[in-house]
DNA sequence: CTGCCTGCAAACTCTTTGCACGAAT
DNA sequence: ATTCGTGCAAAGAGTTTGCAGGCAG
């Protein structure tokens, strides 16, 4: 069922687990299963929805419990967008700077490279007497073709 | 106890309620002073504290109900840096684009002028068929002094 | 076996809302 | 007088946590 390119990140994040002395449990692997299984941007209750689905004894505790883990072990990257709930992306290998263009019609969130943000932060940082730790940029926009035709092509749901 | 400098801007409250057929009420304007008594970013919880001083008739309900008043009314900005809670800050009249540093050993926020923000919206939007609507940067980071010598100069607290 | 991990449910934080009273126009 | 505005308290949404039992190492 698990893709070939997902088993070797889940020896990641196996192996994660056994260095920080945590534990591999079913719970821990449905959850990273139903993780990787996302196609697009996710919340705790998307997540915990597809993980029942690998194992009904998931609970909502377990996945807020290993959201954390995941996104400590780079596995995951937290994206807040600002609407009360957070939201969660597979990580890239690169560590790229990403920003985000949220399409407040058909609620998308694209996620965009933008390198020169780290320039920024360090720029914009040291006058300040700080060192950057986290950047973010976010762009919330709205779809031309929908107001013009009606229809967003974007539009997955 | 105003300042004459929030006079003006107190008239700009009034007359924006007036227009929109919103009663003038003792409540709204110890919001109002409240807020603009402020000197840094601030919570709907402080800004109940402060109203409370001037008038504590003023429940948080309200204080709830009139902070989208003042961001309508530009008055005021709302500041989201996803710590679960909104911040505001009083909104410059020059409709610059700014950024946020936040400083994470002093919890202070810092808001730098960043013009070229609308610049990326607008590139990165147009890309995928979207036009902009709001944008944000805003870098998370720590204090070099407070590392080096235990205290941080801008703590204010 | 030992103690970390789990599910459950209650608690928490911030914000919103229904209702009846009160005050602005 | 009309309404809109208000305080109160309850309800929401998302997330966290205390506890008793369960399973990994």
């Amino acid at each position: 069922m698990a893709s070939v390119s997902n088993d070797a990140t889940k020896d990641q994040f196996k192996s994660y687990l056994a260095r920080k002395g945590l534990r591999v449990t079913n719970q821990r692997l449905a959850i990273f299963d139903a993780a990787f299984a996302q196609t697009k941007h996710f919340t705790a209750e998307d997540l915990l929805d597809q993980a029942r689905r690998i194992d009904d004894s998931v609970s909502r505790a377990t996945v807020y419990r290993t959201l954390p883990i995941m996104t400590e072990s780079a596995l995951l990257r937290e994206v807040d967008i600002g609407t009360g709930e957070k939201y969660y992306v597979r990580n890239p290998q690169e560590n790229a700077q990403m920003a985000q263009v949220i399409c407040l019609d058909c609620d998308r969130i694209f996620e965009i490279s933008a390198p020169f943000m780290e320039w920024y932060g360090n720029t914009v940082s040291s006058k300040l007497g700080l060192t950057p730790v986290t950047q973010r940029l976010q762009v919330s926009a709205r779809c031309i073709a929908l107001r013009e035709t009606g229809a967003c092509k974007n539009k997955v749901t």
